[in-house]
DNA sequence: TATGTGACGTTAACAGTGTTAGCTTAGGAG
DNA sequence: CTCCTAAGCTAACACTGTTAACGTCACATA
């Protein structure tokens, strides 16, 4: 049992040809215009093509949102290596998950919409969002152990600042907010503020 | 120009009976599994008759998130008479908003997800949401007068509540938190620790 | 070196979908 | 009674996901 490679391309790629011309077309048509007939077309290949690689389209989607959130994660860790202070990181975080959902709403859509209704189906996009929310648990510890943020199960803190970012980047990814914010310059004030008012909430009493 | 009624059925009725299927198919098979005509057949009627009531499959999707924002905001009436102190009228809003998904999460899906990706191009559902918005603006602004919340704009207070428990809303009807809550028992449990966050970073300094 | 086998494509077909065009039909307006 | 129109119907189009049946070519083995 080994990998073959075509003659035209490297070992495994059109797999990887499909994940992005898929969160290409996302990107772009957002997740109702997509389509596997219309990615495979994109890639050049045949229409049948795709099911050689996922055994399903929502196997697909489901590598896309993966993808979604390797990105988030990098950028997590980017954010990790360059703020020193565990609550000024902590909040970088929390405006850097806001800032991702504005730049990438498709991918959000896809990471956290019912495109792939069981994600447990999944486990490579399962792991990948675990890995992600271990990085904001982690960043709560951290807070806590420089006693910047209340103690308590480390988790349940995390779910919460979680839920509070996903939340904002959620509504405003939705349009749900428009009559209140109008510019990504107003998306991201309205992001501080509230980010502070869970900086107040995660406080030490 | 007048109306006229069918000879079955009293005006409008159709209309209606396409949004409760649309409404329970979705219920049942998520919003992956909905279609236009399984919709027509449930209603007993031909293929084409919904595009008499609705111009879109989408339009027909924003008519059940319409009605999913009605329900809400019913039960958000039915809570702000029944509990009398303003804080505990907004936590109390909090936990139903959070009950709510989880009884009815095929709701939720089509209220924020992007099944009906522009909600601005349907007036009936964007001033239902607008409503609902609004009773938690009201809420907090009422807390605020009771000296129960901090000053400064009520929006902004309450887009963060909104964000807190929204996130953890669809959090929670993603999957995305299965590892760490395994019964809805366990899942109120997580609210009313994610709301006390809320709640104190919403409390006066 | 010859061979065959399986990974990776291809084409062709099926059922189901959204949507539109064109036809009834029933019942109220004139 | 006649006619008009709201509200349904049937039939058709282009498209989708998915599968079956068929190539083909790079390699592991003899």
């Amino acid at each position: 049992m080994s990998r073959r490679r075509k003659s035209t391309q490297p070992a495994g790629s059109l797999r990887e040809t499909l994940v992005e011309a898929a969160a290409a077309l996302i990107a772009k048509k957002g997740p109702q215009g997509f389509s596997l007939r219309e990615v495979a077309r994109r890639a050049h290949v045949s229409e049948a093509a795709p099911y050689w690689h996922f055994t399903d389209r929502e196997a697909l989607l489901a590598a896309v949102a993966e993808r979604g959130f390797v990105e988030m994660a990098q950028g997590m860790m980017m954010i990790r290596a360059a703020v020193a202070d565990p609550r000024e990181r902590l909040h970088a975080l929390g405006i850097g998950y806001v800032q991702f959902a504005l730049a990438h709403p498709s991918y959000l859509r896809v990471m956290f919409g019912s495109e792939v209704p069981d994600k447990a189906a999944h486990p490579a996009l399962k792991e990948a969002g675990a890995r992600t929310f271990d990085l904001l648990v982690q960043a709560i510890a951290d807070c806590q152990a420089a006693g910047q943020v209340r103690s308590g199960d480390p988790v349940v803190l995390a779910v919460a600042a979680w839920s509070m970012v996903h939340g904002l980047a959620a509504l405003l990814v939705d349009g749900r907010l428009k009559d209140h914010v109008r510019s990504p310059a107003e998306a991201e004030r309205l992001a501080e503020r509230v980010t502070e008012v869970l900086r107040t909430g995660l406080a030490p009493r």
